[in-house]
DNA sequence: TCCTGTGAACTGGTTCACAGCA
DNA sequence: TGCTGTGAACCAGTTCACAGGA
């Protein structure tokens, strides 16, 4: 992991979150984002914790981090942990992003209708292929819910002129590295890469992979190691229904993979 | 993160490759299968560091970790490398998935052509809609080409017939914990996990998650704080064309950010 | 009493630097 | 000579455990 000049080590800075820290943070606050929907004003680091899938101990570090806003006793007021989350993360302005390859995955992340709740909107779509560009691409709750499909050609005119924060590249992997290229020559520093290949980027320019295929070929490793010695599965502190599996219709709370990372 | 009870610490158990080497695996085989098809046949932990964006020292402690199949002076042969890390992976075998969930993403993610390749095959596909349960889906590369869309009530009998070893989840939000415990209910015990929620799972299931709001956010955070000093961007060691924006031809290698952990 | 906030211990992971072999 | 393999140093991140405030 590699960030911009941003670990500003200065005298005066007491800018230095924990990068582990400011992966989690989201998830608080999708987590705060429920928990306030139910009508909730105040959590305790244990609840919120679990909310999150995370060690409350660890919740509370992170928190520390942004500062004491908590109240020893009591817990978190929900709504300004909220803001204060929200304002570390800057989601109190909103983001535009770009998206790069309009296949199945592009299209779909297009029509992700999360964006707007998250302050995000999509300022631009492009695809390099004549039999869609200029095709008119309906989206669900963005500001202009109506985009153009513009030609890979004009990416770097269309990076100047919608500006946008994040590039998001959807491409097939052969066509990434040209198209990531081209982000970073228009100004863009934030690239979000479904395309499975690495990237190569100068200096000061943040990229976050995301691969289908990597994250199956991680399971199927755990799937292939997990030994079934009668005992890893069934023998847990879960009760079995009679039928040798676990019941379903438990809470079933128990420890869980961390989110990414 | 945690695993399946397969951390044998058994005494004669070599079984214990860290979580973080196993998760750059599929990047080193992904690098390995493009050096392959130019015709290369031997690599220097540099050289597949570069290409698979990591430290060369990391590289060679990772592989450290199956065993020794580099040879000192020369580097490691492709197609011997690609075998150890695709046995260790699990990739000589072929796993089926499900996918529950066909929106837009589901559906995206069912016409992904990269299974075959890296040995997975799509085995069922579930919605709990009317409107799509029973429509046919076709997939470019898969075993059975043609998929009828099964419905959500049947899922444990879907899962019980088709015995995958991943279940997918690209379901809305407020559904994805209840079609986790009936997969966890029916037998499978890694997921993959592509709703905005933490999902609540007992011991033994490997869950991992994928969230596209959660990496646009850890994005903005960066790009809220690269506080352009005048210097940050612009006055890093690549070359500027005169716009005073980086070169775009370049080759433009430099860090990156690590892919997902 | 019950919770937060945090120093301190610990764990896991990364990088260095070099011994050893082709 | 040029590379791998790996102990040792280092660093980041996590968890513990408790002091201290509502």
């Amino acid at each position: 992991m590699q960030h911009t000049g941003a670990t500003a080590t200065g005298p005066g800075a007491p800018r230095a979150i924990p990068d582990a820290t400011i992966a989690r943070l989201p998830l608080y606050l999708r987590a705060l984002a429920a928990l306030a929907e139910q009508g909730l004003h105040t959590v305790s680091s244990g609840e919120l914790a679990d909310a999150s899938g995370v060690n409350p101990a660890q919740l509370r570090k992170d928190l520390s981090h942004l500062g004491s806003y908590g109240t020893r006793g009591v817990g978190y007021d929900v709504a300004t942990l909220r803001t204060r989350i929200g304002a570390q993360i800057g989601s109190t302005q909103q983001w535009s992003v770009v998206i790069v390859g309009m296949g199945n995955l592009g299209s779909a992340l297009a029509s992700y209708s999360g964006y707007a709740a998250r302050g995000f909107r999509v300022a631009a779509l492009v695809d390099a292929s004549d039999a869609l560009i200029g095709q008119q691409v309906r989206l669900e709750g963005n500001d202009p819910d109506v985009l153009t499909i513009q030609g890979d050609a004009d990416l770097a005119d269309v990076v100047r002129a919608a500006q946008p924060a994040i590039g998001i590249i959807t491409t097939p992997a052969e066509a990434a590295q040209g198209v990531c290229d081209r982000m970073v020559a228009a100004g863009l520093t934030s690239i979000l890469n479904f395309a499975p290949t690495v990237l190569q980027i100068p200096e000061g320019v943040v990229v976050r992979a995301v691969d289908l295929g990597q994250e199956l070929q991680i399971l199927a490793y755990h799937q292939q190691h997990a030994q079934i010695p009668a005992d890893a599965v069934v023998d847990t502190d879960q009760a079995t229904s009679g039928n040798g599996l676990p019941a379903a219709a438990e809470p079933a709370t128990g420890s869980r993979e961390e989110v990414l990372q």
